[in-house]
DNA sequence: CTTGTATTTGGAAATTTTTGGAATATATTG
DNA sequence: CAATATATTCCAAAAATTTCCAAATACAAG
């Protein structure tokens, strides 16, 4: 298959699986096939990459992106009285960056968005599915994020058993 | 009988059983004929992989899958607000993962999955039939799941003997 | 304004990894 | 014990990743 012809395979879950791979020195990511084709069949390629919060960088579809954001953007009857709005357009437009992903797969990571989130020139990042696009991670980070996933997921299975429990006890 | 050729024998339990089986030294795992004859009946032998946050590998079929997650890809309005939303889809993102079973009846483990349950490329597993799919688990840790269970059922038993016997000294 | 230098961008070759298949060995059943 | 089925190892083909290189662009100094 070429590198621009989109695999027939429907794909019935897009934007999953992780990856672990180089950037390159000069901010450069590749990502596997897979997820190329996930974009080009959702945008044709053109991408909108955003610093998250977590203090790494999504990469969604536009559209999905559009749709994210359409409502704080309608809000503009409150611009002139809210500092949170204000602050909240400042850093979403601060930290978002469109572009478009090359033939051979790659994006560039601006220095900005590679500081936001760590990433160094030469090193290695995870590339994580989040079923409505990509996240790019340093895979430190990211590692610390599953563990704190983890181990909320076993706070909440340790509460259902002791709940199951409780509801046998009290049973009238 | 050859690998693609699906038993006509109707089976009345499916994924049903366990059974240890040894990881080739690329991560793959090949299932027996009865499993794949179940997973051929159902889907065709497209399954959704799945890491479990008990620490465990599931395949499902397609289609279990989909039932199983109640979109929340839906809510994209929610995405750039919502850290637990952004959470949830990063956790089933990452560790969910589309795939054929091969005509020999072979299934490649990522490498995130197997780190993710604890699984080493040339040693066994075993992989536990759970009436919907199968569970591909290291061995220490389905024996130490199977404690669990085992013991939290103790305490249930005990509970439902206690209440019963607390019924019947209430009765007027 | 021109020339030389540095940086960025795109592409291709080479290596590594992954994948599918077949051959061999082991176990199971009649 | 033979015949069949199952499991495991090995190997060749295919694919993906990474490294390397050349062209293009931007930048700076003369």
């Amino acid at each position: 298959m070429t590198a621009n012809a989109v695999s027939e395979k429907f794909e019935v879950l897009p934007f999953c699986g992780q990856e672990k791979c180089l950037v390159d020195a000069n901010g450069r990511v590749r990502l596997t096939q897979r997820w190329v084709d996930d974009f080009l069949r959702r945008c044709g390629g053109e991408v909108v990459m955003h610093g998250l919060p977590e203090g790494a960088i999504a990469l969604y579809p536009e559209e999905v992106y559009q749709e994210m954001r359409a409502r704080e953007v309608g809000n503009l009857d409150q611009l002139g009285a809210s500092f949170a709005l204000r602050r909240s357009l400042r850093r979403f437009g601060a930290l978002t960056h469109e572009d478009t992903i090359t033939r051979q797969g790659r994006v560039t990571l601006p220095a900005p968005f590679r500081e936001h989130a760590g990433i160094t020139p030469g090193k290695e990042v995870c590339i994580v599915g989040v079923e409505v696009g990509v996240e790019i991670w340093e895979p430190s980070r990211f590692a610390a994020e599953m563990k704190a996933i983890g181990e909320h997921l076993d706070n909440r299975r340790e509460a259902e058993m002791a709940r199951e429990l409780q509801q046998e006890r009290e049973r009238i």
